[in-house]
Parts: structure tokens; sequence; C-alpha cells
DNA sequence: TCAATACTGGATTGATCAATCCATAAATCT
DNA sequence: AGATTTATGGATTGATCAATCCAGTATTGA
């Protein structure tokens, strides 16, 4: 009955995500974004309904695509304490790789948190990492792995702060080394 | 020779670093300087010459403001742990006051990176904060208030890194309950 | 084949952007 | 006082902003 859409939606939300996370909200315009997903203003407006809304899209795909496998990787984890050495080590290297994009949920609790959508998002992403890095420092209680006298909550409540100020510190170029023996600091509040 | 100006420069960076600091550098217009400065646009750009010069300013005399006291605060501390207790305690609680605002220093690492000068001066603020943290830890070790099994350096790398996801969670609003956990479990790294 | 429908992207909209201009006003020097 | 110089702030500039419009096009069901 109706004319097909010639781009793939996934892909826009992916150029979407790639170029919000880049330059943050304010500073990226429409003409960055036509141009980015290939597609007039008028396609675009059609498929998401304003620059807003697609931010929305593009900071949820990211989360599906970062947080979820943090806890993908936490969780499937044989052994918990090189499993959270290899998340934060690999969050320090994506920083290092490319620190122009650094991570976009803190870009957004940043820049964006006086919108009730991005400040919910935010939130609950950060509650699902502190969950899932307690409920794995619990398991690791129970195997043995950490000891008795050491509080899961407590401790994923650290590392979920430090996890954002890793972030920060990549885009601010601290260098590997920094990151790396902030890393193994972080590590020894398990001994 | 010539006339007086009519307006505070002081004030006026003062004003200026207030509504960058809420509201960012791209989404903070002229209109919304001019008035809260008071002054118009031509004065505006005589004193300071653009936006982004502002902002420098701006940005410097927050650090002026808030890092230099964190220094002060830690090499006037007689007990080391209890003033940098009080130092993470501070930012949580600024942060729990006033959430819009959260650190200008992370604001302007996560929006304003691409900038060399704002790199630059964020770079040289973390680096302070970091030595200035590895010098108190050296005295406590030195004073028998830290064991010597501990590394300074790193643990200031790790306690520099902390602070900037502190006020990340602290912008995203993450309550008092988890940052007070979250202090009392980076305290914990000291012993 | 032909309506009906939805997608296309470039043109257009009115608002707003950072920055400059400029007539006026105040301050200092001779 | 008169000349010179700088500050003032509102008007203006041209660019750019997000969003809408629309003529043209592809797709489908009848």
């Amino acid at each position: 009955m109706a004319r097909k859409r010639e781009f793939d939606v996934d892909q826009a939300v992916d150029r979407a995500m790639d170029v919000f996370w880049r330059r943050g909200y304010a500073a990226t315009s429409l003409q960055d974004l036509t141009s980015a997903l290939g597609i007039g203003s008028g396609s675009l407006y059609a498929a998401f309904g304003s620059k807003e809304k697609l931010y929305g899209l593009a900071l949820a795909r990211y989360t599906s695509r970062n947080a979820a496998q943090l806890v993908a990787e936490l969780e499937s984890a044989k052994e918990v304490r090189p499993a959270l050495r290899a998340v934060l080590m690999a969050m320090a290297e994506a920083d290092l790789c490319d620190p122009d994009r650094g991570c976009m949920t803190v870009n957004a609790a940043t820049e964006r948190a006086d919108d009730p959508d991005t400040a919910a998002h935010v939130s609950a992403t950060l509650k699902l990492v502190e969950s899932t890095i307690a409920g794995a420092l619990e398991r690791a209680q129970v195997r043995g792995e950490l000891t008795a006298d050491k509080n899961p909550a407590e401790l994923a409540r650290l590392l979920t702060t430090f996890i954002q100020g890793l972030r920060v510190m990549g885009k601010a170029r601290a260098g590997r080394e920094f990151v790396e023996s902030a890393v193994d600091a972080a590590m020894r509040t398990l001994d």
C-alpha cells in the first residue's frame, strides 16, 4: 500500500549513536545527523520524530551494546576477579584507543542530566552496573574468591563509581600508565 | 583619558562560571550570558573577546576556587585520613545540594575534551589533584597513618579516579546512601 | 493499469546563534 | 572647556539552528 523505507533504521540509529557519542547532544546539528545517516531531514523526522527522540534511541542503543555486555561478561564468568579486571581494562583500553568518544553514559549524565528521559535512562544503567557487580561479588564470596569480611554491596558502589571516574580520566587522556595503575589499585580493594 | 568600565570583571567571570557550570558550553547562549552578567554584548566582547575565551576564564575561576581549596585542605591537614574523608564528603554533599551543576572540571572534560585549551586545563587540574593526594598519602605513611605496604602513588590514582566518578554519580542523582557508602569504601582502601 | 499510501531529500520556515557595529555616554588629559 | 579615548547596550549581521513542507517517487492492493 505504500513505499518502503530505503534506509536501514537500525543502522541509522547506530550511526546517530556514533555522532552523538562523539560530539554530544547540543553540539550535534541536524546536518551532522543527516549527512552521517545518509538520509534527508524529511526521512529523519518521519522515522524518529525529533532530534531528542533520536538521541534517546541512540543512548538506549549504546546501553544495550555496552552495559549489557558488561553484565553478560560478569554473569557468565567462571572466576569473578579476572572477569572484573578484564571489564575494567576493556573500558580503559576503549578510551586509550578513542578518547574522543569516552563513555556515552557518562557524557549523557553530565550533559543532559536535566532531561528527565536521559536522567532516568542513565540512572537505570548505573543501577544495573551496580547490581551486576554486587551480584558477582556475592557469588565470589560464596565461592571463597572474596573473604567474608568484605561487603559486596559497598564494594559494588565503590567500583561502579570508580568505573565512571575511569571513563572521565580516559576522556581526559590520563594515559595508559595512569589508568592501568588505577585499575590495579581498584582490584586490590578485593584482596 | 577614557571611560571606566561600569561592571566588575571578576564578578562577571563568577556569573559566567555559574552559567557555564550549570548549562555547559554549547547549550549556553550569548543571551544567557549577557542577561546573567547584566551587560550588553558589546561590553562582553570588549572585555572577554569571545564566548570561548570567557568559558576559559570561567573554567580557570572554577579551578582556582575548588581544586585549589582541595589542595589547601589536604596540605594543611594535621591528620590526612579525616581530611581526605572530609574532602570527599564535601564533594558528595555539593552534588546532593545542587546536582544541576556537578563538577565543572568533569563537565569540561566530557563536553569539551576536543578543545586543546580546555583539555590542557582539565589535564593540569587532574594532575594537581593526583599529586596533592599522593603527597598527602606519603606524609601519612611517614607519620604512620598509612601502613608501609601501601603504595601512595597508586592509591592517589585510584582516589583521583574515584573523585571523578563520585561527581558523575552525584550528577546522576545516585543519592546520599550511595555516595556515602562509596566514600566509606574508598576510605577503606587506606586501611 | 490505476488509485492510494508512505518515503524521499532538498527547499523553506521562523527562530536563534555568535559576533560586529555604532550612536551615545562617561572619564581623563591638556 | 575641549579633545581624545574607551565603555555601553541595543540594533544589526549573516550564518546556522531544528523542524516542516512539498513536489516527486516508489510500492502495494484493487
